[in-house]
DNA sequence: CTGAAAGCGCTTACAG
DNA sequence: CTGAAAGCGCTTACAG
């Protein structure tokens, strides 16, 4: 265990240099002579030096690390309002880890039960100088976190774009989304370009009454449907297209109940565009079970969706959680960069439109 | 931002003590005079200070953290053998965090692509300073993290048990897991009380010819099931039980037709325990394609069974997670301790017994 | 039980 | 481009 009493100082030692010199080999390569570079690069790899981490951070004033929330997939019904499901949110940490690996950054994890103040952890995590800056998700509408994010100006990214207006946060913050609409008109227009006429609809309960901008994530998958069918078509009118949705809760039972009523007021239904793989199942077991076979779309990509073959919307977390961390960072890099003036961030860029799987 | 200039020193001045007295109050309470503790935490709420945890590190040469892997779910038949579902995985990750996090323990996550050297990851945590120890998950025989953790003594944990004995490290490491066969047993006896007679068996494909003891997941869980049937009906022939039994891979479609296969050889079926929640799932929908009506049970007590609404195991990882930190760290404190001799690792307290939920 | 000093292993000014 | 000094904020010996 002679490794761990390897330091600075005897790369110095073996290279015949100073440790400032080692130190910039290590964080400003530019700055040395590369025949310089060299000699500490072998005497490093000779004596396989690794830094000592606690000792540079507590040095330089910066961890290199962030934190993100791990949650439980127990619960039904877990996050904000149930409707992103675990494999979404499991997939981003995965993929924020490795993407993070890749900037050389530290990705911490912790978690947050019900009655749990997470803006305390959040504030011990960052005052004890082990994190630079937080990944939310699942945020909602006037989120504690959010307010005290930025009023301590703590940089950090919501993967998640805040829905609804009336929040005093609602364009304030830095956030990185999937863009549901698209993702729902692209299975739409497949759907069309295979040949189907009478293409339904299968989403969640949403409050809105059809405004023309998105007020969550049921209502935007919603309305990426609703517009694109309306165009195909050249129908209008929003009512032609409403009798062709259902809407109900994100489980197995309510998909077979809404296809159900959906086929008895629609024998005729060519395709049904479904807002996630738990539907899409739904109604793929009624349809089986109706002798039915007509074709539905999900929205994940899940291994449900591979399983029971249907096509699918894949977010393209890998993109996202690199893209997250372009926004916290810069373009490249291992800093987390102070987010001074949120209004920089350049917003249309941060919508991702998934990848439509066909199958 | 004064915040992060509250140090020690600030609070000792506030209190009118020494440094090391407040230092003495965070570490070791026990050393210091009741009355003058209270100054000191008073001192400490007042200025909202929080230890610098880098500081803490570099001085004490301890991280108070470990690390754990995360995987992605996207590719179908991840892990060691595909046999371990993601919701396990993603789950004993939260649970552990959270079990962390009662202890006053940190946790880092890392990832590995298949064709990275892991052990160099491994290794460079340890060197850094990062982590005290490890937590491995899917470990396979003659796995190199093993050959390098041992060797180095690195403090570790396995959840999961070495399966196979042609390993040298076969008895050798501490590890926890979850007594498959105790769950299909329980399973097998719960149908039988239920009055059922004829109770069959659906599990994974297992190379071995049914020796007595258990050489992977697929045939513990076969073994649970196969003796506390011959138990139950007094019929001691293994062809008999395995007569009853089909064996496939994990996924929905083995499942469908293992379960086609058993009913054909078996009209007379009554209930059927699987290896997993997706094999009962996919036997569930075999049999209502038959317009069968017999109960399944699977494993896992994950999301789908309770959607899906068959009886399952719930192999209680909350105890797990929390027992493992007990391995690497002692029955209370938040110190990871050297293990310097393996061989003291009570083993019969590792193997946890899943919870039956009846549905 | 409490205090003054040393030092963990780096990086950051600051000179040359 | 390189070197000698200072110091990040703690905890750990070591005295009293």
């Amino acid at each position: 265990m002679n490794k761990s009493r390897t330091s600075i100082i005897s790369v110095a030692r073996e290279a015949g240099v100073s440790l400032q010199t080692v130190s910039n080999v290590l964080n400003f390569p530019e700055r040395v002579k590369p025949e310089t570079a060299k000699k500490v690069l072998k005497a490093i790899d000779k004596l396989n030096y690794t830094p000592n981490l606690s000792a540079r951070r507590l040095r330089s004033r910066k961890s290199s690390s962030i934190a993100v929330r791990v949650d439980s997939n127990a619960p039904i019904g877990k996050g904000s309002d149930g409707l992103y499901s675990g494999y979404i949110q499991d997939e981003f940490v995965y993929e924020l880890v490795r993407a993070s690996e890749m900037r050389g950054i530290k990705v911490f994890t912790y978690t947050c039960e019900l009655g749990e103040n997470e803006v305390e952890k959040l504030s011990k995590l960052m005052d004890s100088g082990d994190v630079d800056g937080f990944i939310l998700t699942s945020t909602v509408e006037a989120d504690p976190r959010l307010k005290y994010l930025l009023d301590r100006n703590v940089p950090f990214l919501s993967f998640g774009r805040p829905w609804g207006s009336s929040t005093e946060f609602a364009n304030s913050y830095p956030w990185i989304d999937v863009d549901g609409a698209s993702g729902t008109r692209d299975a739409t227009k497949m759907f069309w370009e295979l040949g189907h006429r009478r293409i339904g609809f299968l989403g969640w309960k949403t409050n809105n009454s059809h405004p023309t901008t998105p007020k969550s994530v049921a209502h935007d998958r919603l309305l990426g449907w609703s517009h694109a069918y309306s165009q195909l078509t050249g129908v209008k009118t929003k009512n032609s297209n409403r009798v062709m949705c259902e809407l109900g809760d994100e489980t197995i039972a309510s998909a077979r109940a809404s296809t159900a009523r959906l086929l008895a007021r629609h024998p005729d239904l060519e395709a049904l565009v479904c807002t996630s793989d738990t539907l899409a199942l739904g109604a793929q077991m009624e349809l089986a079970h109706l002798k039915k076979s007509i074709p539905v779309s999900g929205f994940d990509n899940s291994p449900t969706s591979k399983v029971f073959n249907f096509s699918s919307l894949d977010q393209n977390i890998s993109e996202v959680a690199s893209l997250a961390l372009k926004v916290l960072m810069g373009e490249e890099g291992n800093s987390i960069r102070k987010i001074s003036s949120p209004k920089q961030i350049s917003e249309p860029n941060l919508i991702i439109p998934p990848r439509l799987v066909v199958r």
